[in-house]
DNA sequence: GTGTTTGCAAAGTGTTTGCAATTTA
DNA sequence: TAAATTGCAAACACTTTGCAAACAC
């Protein structure tokens, strides 16, 4: 029964990726790192981010993702030819997508059994396998 | 041993798709049903048209290529956030993409074994499942 | 002839960038 | 105080749209 201090929590963040806690990194994470997982876009967030009172422009909130990506704390999904979807669910895992609402959920990462995949030529490395399952209302 | 004749088949296609055969999708046609399997955006689609001294607006080929998936003859395969990419293989198959690259390649749909997809919910049904192996260079 | 398709240019969407002002360590 | 970060506005890449002219059937 651990008490969520999400203040404390986004500076270790911040300090463990070796990011300087800026005012607008601290709220950002906060919001991102929340408990549970979460599937953002920038706008998505950049509104949360306005209706949570926080001062922050769009254009950091996209240097903001970008980087949060770069060091590991978020993972950015490609779903959607036109948007970037950014998950801080981080572990190995995959994905489905509802076409028609846009929401991206996430599969457990040992609950999919994949076989089968092709070597990888020399000069190149995996860089990760995606499963996206891909619905739509009927 | 039969000889490739694209005209026809173009046609053929155009017709069994329903579409009027005009002068822009015969020859977009053309160039995507060569005999192999092609992966291309609008912009290159348009460039190889532009090349083949086949007069026709961008805004054609994004048209051509939204119908040619929407009846069948292509695949929309979505790897990278801001361009769309067209696929002429419209069999069951998965794709390899190299992120540096942004060059995508097939892999056969039975090369991949897949288990434990999840159920889907009522009220919706199972567009596809994508499989992406990502790579980049060393 | 009638309805479809095309091409242009303009608008739209999501994202990135240059740079002066501000903030962090 | 030196280096990093921010915010703005402008630029950007890709895609879609409105509409008059051209075309297919």
């Amino acid at each position: 029964m651990e008490k969520i201090r999400p203040y404390s929590q986004a500076l270790d963040r911040l300090r463990n990726a070796g990011l300087r806690s800026t005012r607008q990194r601290l709220a950002l994470a906060k919001l991102l790192f929340d408990g549970q997982n979460r599937h953002v876009t920038a706008e998505i967030l950049h509104g949360e981010a306005l209706e949570a009172s926080v001062r922050v422009s769009l254009a950091t909130v996209y240097n903001t993702l970008h980087q949060f990506n770069e060091v590991g704390l978020l993972r950015e999904i490609v779903v959607d030819s036109g948007r970037s979807y950014f998950d801080t669910n981080i572990s190995e895992h995959h994905h489905i997508y509802n076409e028609d609402t846009r929401e991206l959920m996430d599969i457990d990462g040992d609950q999919i059994d994949l076989a089968g995949l092709p070597a990888i030529e020399a000069g190149q490395e995996l860089s990760r396998v995606d499963v996206i399952v891909r619905i739509k209302n009927i």
